[in-house]
DNA sequence: CGGTTCACG
DNA sequence: GACGTACGTGAACCGA
């Protein structure tokens, strides 16, 4: 460290807001390639590696051609500032950092240190009193300061010795939207509208919602800069509220001069404070090499270690890394549970998940997670929902306002408002934002006059699109810039089809699918409900119902205004908690692996769309409507009467009552049953009727559901169908799809198999199909440890005939059809939570067989009776089930009085772990598909996921490469998490159809 | 809008 | 010992 020396005129003295600098470094680095962002050792790094190479880069060159002759490095001490004495709510709501940066904190320090630099930090005051205490101290000696910081808290410093530098994206290559700059009073004077020595004034009516600084309600910056101007301060303004006209801002005035003063007093740094290190002793070193080295290399940072050795002409080679900063095995796991420790330690994406050990680890990470969802819950409702007032943004000012004002919070609540459900049909019609509780805005773009019957009259007071859009896509595209929104694939879609990508993001509807998977739904108003005891407006409210819907584009703004712009506070809300709760509750890995990355994937996919041949469908269509003609006529004749086939209640009439058929089932309704099973029974006893309805229905089925149904879901502008992949909608973690569901596409039947072949590659394209062998059989083999099992699929045996061998006591070669079906039957059974009687049902033999069955199947393989028994019995104490990878599954009901309710819980928690687990590892295959092909520089993409199978499109000569690649992506998805006891085995094939390729 | 049926995994 | 059943989906159609 370099001897003190007194600051002096010339000297030029550099103050970093380390604690802010951390925050951007970290959202810059989530953008980066994640293998950047972690060491070895899977401790994240990224925000330290940015920092290095800021301050390294501040150290050697200076900024814009000065260099410092002292520099103080300054940090928050803790969050218990002194401002929380004067009031208790202050920066009350902040988020707790992400998790993947908590561990990142204390390495900042120790990063400052091995460049030969002192952190600074003080208890009680923040980084900016610290800051400005420095600041005045320079300025007397009179040095000139440059406030290294992009908080515009600290503006309210600048002046003629003084200037801020916002380093933002500044050595990135990064597009110009955040230019590193020079703040002085100019840019000031823009931003408050006052000079520097009056922004306190302003910010102490104007309020601050980051952190939580009350203000006066109904002013806004602009309103505060008129207000000083006019009056010269806040005092003076205070005493003389009286005069103002306005009556509303009168009244607030009056009634909350005591808030402002308030204010004033939090945002109004302290410049007095008593220095613990003066600020003689902060002289900027000649950078400490040795040292510097030392820490890089523990940290992997190689480019950085390379140029500095160079520069100093050392050999890296001969220093030695700073062993210090390991993190010794044995200390990381801290208190959490094994399980998950186990899934974290592994997981490659999951540097969040060291993250949860870290924090363990790390005394001074904060409140404990659980005291910390207690904080942000309280924080909530500070600001009610139902009195926040929200703005309509009328001017590209105001809009550029409420961005900069998102650049600065780092993080955005976003939701479009549009004309459609259908995301690749939509208009877009308007956007809000939000950026703080009871802080959201609603921009209009495109609403119209519901007068103007021609349809082309836009409504006054909105901002031109293509203007918006042009100054929205800078701050949806920032990598520091967190997106927030509520089933934001939607959001993504819409935008995408602007040219605009929504990176990063998060999606409050995913977080909750992970926190409370099986407790009811995460549609936004239920959630809101919920978690904020508030009943948002309904989208029926503003558009009405039936024929009295109008389309959004007619809803009046005032009214779109406060539909819209209290869902994004409400998505913020939600954030808020959700966030907290991921970390408090382990399940941040879950969230990150599993959830978030498939948003992208997901609405990649969606767009994509698959090619189908309408004539080979029209076709089909033809064919099955003179099958089902000519079988209606037939079911008319045997019936002796006509009837609507379609009608199971005619159809049961006739069959039960007027036919007098015997050995009829009710439904639950009192009907007759008349399903396939039962028709195959009368069929079976050779009854002429039952036969052609169950071909009727099958045939009809076809038709309706698919050859005269798909075509209309081809879209008009790409020419391909694009189905809806629902992301949160089922209880195990599978996928669902919708309008069209493309994962129901007919393959057990011939005639059915008929329509896969009008699912077509593009032109010069092969369709790829790869699906998995017996996912779940796998996954039930690993999970209830069945040595046969286990073996069975090691060896690449029939799985079926493996388990009629082991029960019937017969051998593999030539073995009964009969035997290995029920050995089928059985297994299938097992993965359903298997009873006698569906067995029985699903064999056609008696209760008391199947019952035979099972006894026989657990004798031969005990573990799975351990398996379901230990399976419900961890249900019934938790009240949910996880799968292998730590998704957690709920099942209130497990308890219920109800036998029959409680048993049909018992089997679906059974099947939970299982089906979900497969879920899981098909997820983790698609996370890693696109990055997997591009890396081996191929443009296949996915398209479909069909539970088990994938379905690509991929140029004809690549086809042959691009199989292998994508065969080994699925069989190696569960790893590193996790390596399974059982080999996964992947089947891929291509064809021009998807008939073929399957 | 609930019930029934049937397409898929 | 009663109770209705294989697990998970979405779409079409009937009939109130």
């Amino acid at each position: 460290m370099p001897a003190p020396r007194p600051v002096q005129q010339g000297d030029h003295v550099f103050l970093v807001d380390g604690s802010s600098f951390i925050f951007r470094a970290y959202f810059q680095s989530m953008n980066q390639d994640a293998r950047y962002n972690y060491r070895s050792d899977r401790l994240p790094t990224g925000a330290v590696r940015l920092f290095c190479n800021v301050l390294h880069k501040m150290v050697r060159e200076g900024v814009m051609g000065n260099k410092p002759t002292h520099l103080a490095i300054i940090f928050d001490k803790s969050e218990e500032s002194f401002r929380k004495e004067i009031y208790p709510d202050y920066k009350a709501h902040r988020p707790p950092p992400p998790a993947e940066l908590v561990p990142q904190f204390p390495l900042m320090r120790d990063a400052v240190r091995a460049f030969g630099l002192k952190p600074v930090e003080q208890i009680r005051y923040e980084a900016d009193d610290l800051i400005a205490t420095y600041c005045r101290i320079a300025c007397e000696a009179g040095a000139d300061v440059t406030i290294v910081s992009a908080d515009k808290d600290l503006m309210q410093l600048i002046r003629p010795c003084v200037v801020m530098f916002d380093p933002a994206s500044g050595d990135q290559k990064a597009k110009g939207s955040r230019p590193e700059r020079i703040i002085g009073e100019a840019e000031v004077m823009e931003k408050f509208g006052v000079p520097p020595a009056k922004v306190v004034d302003v910010q102490a009516l104007a309020g601050d919602s980051t952190d939580n600084v009350p203000g006066v309600p109904g002013i806004g910056v602009k309103t505060a800069a008129q207000l000083i101007t006019d009056y010269g301060d806040l005092e003076t303004l205070l005493a003389r509220a009286a005069e103002i006209k306005q009556e509303k801002r009168r009244q607030s005035l009056i009634d909350n001069a005591e808030l402002a003063r308030i204010s004033r007093q939090l945002v109004k740094l302290v410049d007095d404070v008593q220095l613990e290190v003066p600020l003689d002793d902060l002289v900027a070193p000649g950078l400490d090499a040795r040292g510097a080295i030392a820490f890089l290399k523990a940290m992997e940072f190689n480019t950085l270690t390379r140029r500095i050795a160079e520069d100093a002409g050392l050999d890296p080679a001969a220093i030695e890394p700073d062993e210090t900063l390991r993190i010794p095995p044995g200390e990381a796991p801290g208190g959490a549970p094994a399980a998950v420790v186990a899934v974290a330690v592994a997981t490659p994406e999951g540097g969040a998940v060291a993250v949860a050990t870290m924090e363990a680890a790390r005394p001074d990470a904060g409140p404990p997670p659980a005291r910390r969802v207690e904080e942000v819950k309280a924080a909530l409702t500070a600001v009610p929902v139902d009195v926040a007032a929200y703005e309509t943004v009328g001017s590209l000012e105001q809009l550029e306002r409420w961005i900069a004002g998102a650049f600065d919070a780092g993080l955005v609540a976003f939701d479009t408002e549009t004309t459609s459900l259908d995301a690749l049909q939509a208009e877009l019609v308007g956007f809000s934002l939000a950026l703080a509780p009871g802080r959201a805005c609603y921009v209009p773009l495109g609403h119209r006059d519901k007068a103007d019957l021609f349809g082309a009259g836009l409504l006054p007071g909105q901002v031109p699109a293509a203007e918006a859009l042009a100054r929205l896509k800078p701050l949806l595209e920032d990598p520091s810039v967190l997106k927030i929104g509520q089933n934001i694939k939607y959001d993504a879609l819409v935008m995408g089809e602007q040219g605009i990508r929504i990176a990063p993001q998060d999606d409050t509807m995913l977080m909750s699918y992970v926190l409370d998977g099986g407790l009811g739904s995460h549609g936004m108003d239920e959630l809101s409900e919920r978690h904020l005891g508030h009943k948002p407006i309904a989208y029926s409210q503003v558009t009405g119902t039936g024929k009295a819907r109008i389309s959004f584009a007619e809803v009046p703004i005032d009214r779109a205004t406060a539909y819209a712009a209290e869902d994004a506070d409400v998505t913020l809300r939600l954030w808020q908690l959700f966030k907290a709760r991921l970390v408090a509750e382990g399940m941040v890995p879950v969230y990150e692996t599993l959830e978030r990355p498939l948003v992208a994937v997901l609405a990649r996919m969606e767009a994509a769309g698959i090619m189908i041949d309408r004539q080979i469908l029209s076709r089909l269509s033809g064919d099955f409507a003179q099958g089902a003609a000519r079988l209606e006529a037939e079911i008319h004749a045997l019936a002796g009467e006509t009837f609507n086939v379609g009608s199971p209640k005619q159809l049961g009439d006739i069959l039960f009552g007027k036919m007098g058929i015997p050995g009829g089932r009710k439904t639950a309704t009192g009907q007759w049953a008349t399903g396939a099973d039962v028709l195959e029974d009368l069929a079976a006893q050779g009854l002429e009727l039952p036969r052609r309805i169950v071909d009727w229905r099958q045939i009809t089925k076809l038709k309706s559901t698919y050859t005269d149904a798909l075509p209309g879901y081809v879209n008009p502008r790409s020419g391909r169908v694009h189905t809806s992949f629902a992301l949160a909608a089922t209880t195990t973690g599978r996928l669902s799809s919708s309008e069209p569901n493309l994962q129901n596409i007919p393959v057990r039947t011939e005639e059915g198999r008929k329509i896969r072949t009008a699912f077509i590659a593009a032109p010069g394209c092969k369709l790829i199909s790869a699906d998995y062998s017996q996912i779940e059989l796998r996954v039930l083999a690993h999970v209830a440890e069945i040595p046969q099992l286990r073996q069975a699929f090691e060896d690449g045996i029939d799985i079926h005939a493996m388990t009629a061998s082991e029960m019937f006591g017969v051998p593999v070669e030539g073995m009964d059809p009969l035997v290995r079906r029920r050995a089928k039957a059985i297994n299938f059974g097992i993965i359903y939570g298997i009873s006698a009687f569906g067995l029985a049902n699903q064999l056609g033999i008696s209760r008391e067989e199947s019952g035979a069955y099972i006894k026989k199947y657990f004798e031969r393989f005990p573990g799975i009776r351990d398996y379901m028994d230990a399976t419900k019995a961890d249900c019934r104490a938790n009240g949910y089930v996880s799968t292998i990878f730590g998704r957690k599954c709920h099942f209130p009901a497990i308890n219920s009085k109800n036998p029959s309710e409680r048993s049909f819980v018992e089997r679906q928690s059974i099947n939970a772990p299982i089906q979900g687990s497969a879920a899981d590892i098909i997820r983790r295959a698609m996370a890693r598909m696109d990055a997997a092909l591009a890396g081996a520089k191929l443009s296949a993409r996915m398209l479909l996921q069909v539970h088990d199978e994938l379905v690509f499109e991929a140029p004809q000569e690549e086809v042959e490469a691009a199989m292998p690649v994508i065969a080994a992506v699925m069989e190696a998805a569960p790893e590193p998490a996790l390596k399974l006891r059982v080999p996964l085995r992947v089947d891929a094939r291509s064809a021009g159809n998807w008939e073929e390729a399957h």
